[in-house]
DNA sequence: CTGAAAGCGCTTACAG
DNA sequence: CTGAAAGCGCTTACAG
């Protein structure tokens, strides 16, 4: 920075000014000092160190970012949401991913080491550690900037997450449009606790409101919830329940949206195992993960979460809360995947059921 | 600081020599004071600003990891791999991820921006932008600690790869322990160019050495390369081409060893259409991504990347160049994941060949 | 309205 | 062998 007050001939808090542009600063500075002051810096190359403003504002300039394991394939767009957001400002994302609760308080310390002026704390579904919860509590009380993500575990904090009942109404929706009238639901089987797995009973809720409002009977199918994300044979066999209890109904749906893209997986199985065609014998729209629908035969059409923009929201959430503002909770509208497991309602085709 | 040194009674430098264990300081504490002044420092529960001895040092303790979207899958346990090395050293993962080598350049300016101490540069095979290459190779030259991570792109840098041929060899070795003798490997058919395509290559030269010196012959089935990473239908469809080849071979293998776990999913399927079941009547070992190996059916036993292992390699690398060390390139096995893909060679089974 | 001083929280190099 | 001073690169608050 001397350099450049120097070679105008200018003080330092001169180039600051006029550098960041602050306006109502205490020291003026002429319009050609200025031009000067702008032009040195450019030919010096000058950009001010973050060091030195950091520790001068006591800020650090990073935004941490809390992330569970858990949600590792939404880790990197999650990430690239927050630069969205954060690269005019000059902040940057500092991540810390953790594997359980005992990582979580290790990794949370370190982010507090590290002055983060801004924490991203991904709760996830998981029942986070009460220790935690109310941790995060306490410090947003206290007026930290801690924004909760795809979580709702926080009471009091400002939450991004995605829009589970939106999307289960959306889902219905586009189905109706392409002239389905029995549509069911395959979700878990605990979908009804609503306190302990709200997202499913969001997408739950959000199903029943639209078929409701297009008149339509709901129809759910329950297959076993499955507790432990790792695995994903699990999920894929309750899929394939899924689809012993759709095969035995009586008033077959001609379409069935399934939560859960590695149980729609096993559905999809199950009923090929079946000898039901996809999408000619019945359309299968899938839910929430990315992957799974695209390996599924043929590929799903489906909701899959958009990580990304649920990386931005909670970044403007946490600027927000840094400018003093009151953080925004935010709901996130999955997007669509096109896949060729939808297919229009089809009179014909349906008619001729397989009894 | 201050807070400590004055409740001790003792300057502020003294403070700063004890809590860092400086030993080689001209300023000497005796054994007393300095008990006192840990006490103090854990009662008034101070630990030193980072912002403070950041700026005082002319360090951000950041470290940056500038990766490509293409990695996504991997970003999760590349953070964690380096987040387990510099935990101890108070270092932080600062993440700059980008889709494109546009946004390569401008996050990479962002990271020197933000005074990253090293920077992990992610390549992926993707042949780099000339420019991006001659950018690093010469802040590396320069003295920057900089590693280069999946990829081979840029001359004379510490790198961390894959060990493509260390991992072909074991994949061979695994199934000649099991008894098999017949063993083909599938590969794309770029796999000669060991330019473009080093992985492919390297994979390839590992199956090669390791059949012959257990005494065998290789026998290589190619399918179609695919350059477009984002799309999972290709690959698949390589998969089911390769399929098609092997069930025209006149001699056929009880075991196959398929480059690309995205193809193997479509190998799989291929060869059940053909009716062959697997593992019973042939053996299919899968190689690379995690997700596609576990939602095949069966689940594909198969070497898949060790990710953390690799951010922990490329985290040492760039803490050893810190150090004023030269950065060790390093190539990092795989790891194995068992599924039901693979069975020991059976006498009985294998000579009721369907021919 | 301008410009030199003080301070952010540390560390290292240098005087006593 | 000890302790007070200088400095890292900025910013803001306060003297002229």
């Amino acid at each position: 920075m001397y350099d450049v007050a120097k070679a105008v001939g200018v003080s330092g808090p001169a180039v600051s000014v006029v550098l960041n542009n602050r306006l109502g600063s205490t020291i003026k500075v002429s319009p050609e000092t200025r031009a000067r002051i702008l032009r040195a810096a450019e030919e010096l190359n000058y950009t001010p160190s973050l060091l030195g403003r950091g520790l001068s504002e006591q800020k650090s300039y990073a935004i941490g970012l809390l992330l569970s394991e858990i949600n590792a394939p939404l880790v990197a767009d999650v990430i690239r949401g927050v630069q969205d957001v954060s690269n005019e400002q000059r902040y940057s994302p500092m991540v810390f991913i953790h594997g359980d609760s005992k990582e979580e308080t290790t990794e949370f310390e370190r982010s507090m080491d590290r002055q983060v002026d801004a924490l991203i704390v991904d709760t996830f579904d998981a029942p986070a550690d009460p220790a935690s919860v109310e941790r995060y509590r306490k410090m947003s009380q206290a007026g930290f900037p801690l924004v909760e993500l795809f979580g709702n575990s926080i009471p009091d904090v400002p939450r991004v997450n995605v829009d589970f009942m939106g999307d289960g109404r959306r889902s219905v929706e586009r189905l109706v449009s392409l002239g389905h009238q029995r549509i069911a639901l395959v979700v878990h089987d605990q979908y009804q606790k609503r306190i302990e797995h709200w997202a499913a009973w969001g997408f739950f809720s959000g199903y029943r409101a639209a078929m409701t409002e297009a008149g339509l009977k709901a129809s759910i199918i329950t297959a076993p919830a499955i507790t432990t994300p790792g695995d994903s044979q699990p999920f894929i066999e309750s899929g394939r329940h899924a689809a012993r209890e759709l095969i035995k109904l009586k008033d077959r749906p001609t379409a069935v949206i399934c939560y859960g893209n590695r149980r729609a997986f096993g559905l999809v199985k199950g009923l090929q195992y079946a000898a039901w065609n996809i999408p000619e014998d019945i359309s299968v729209m899938g839910y929430y993960e990315r992957e799974p629908a695209e390996l599924t035969e043929p590929p799903l059409t489906s909701l899959v979460v958009a990580a990304r923009r649920a990386g931005q929201q909670a970044a403007q959430a946490a600027f927000a809360l840094m400018e003093g503002k009151s953080g925004v909770t935010a709901a996130v509208a999955s997007d669509w995947i096109e896949g060729r497991s939808v297919a229009p309602y089809s009179l014909e085709v349906h008619s001729a059921s397989r009894i």
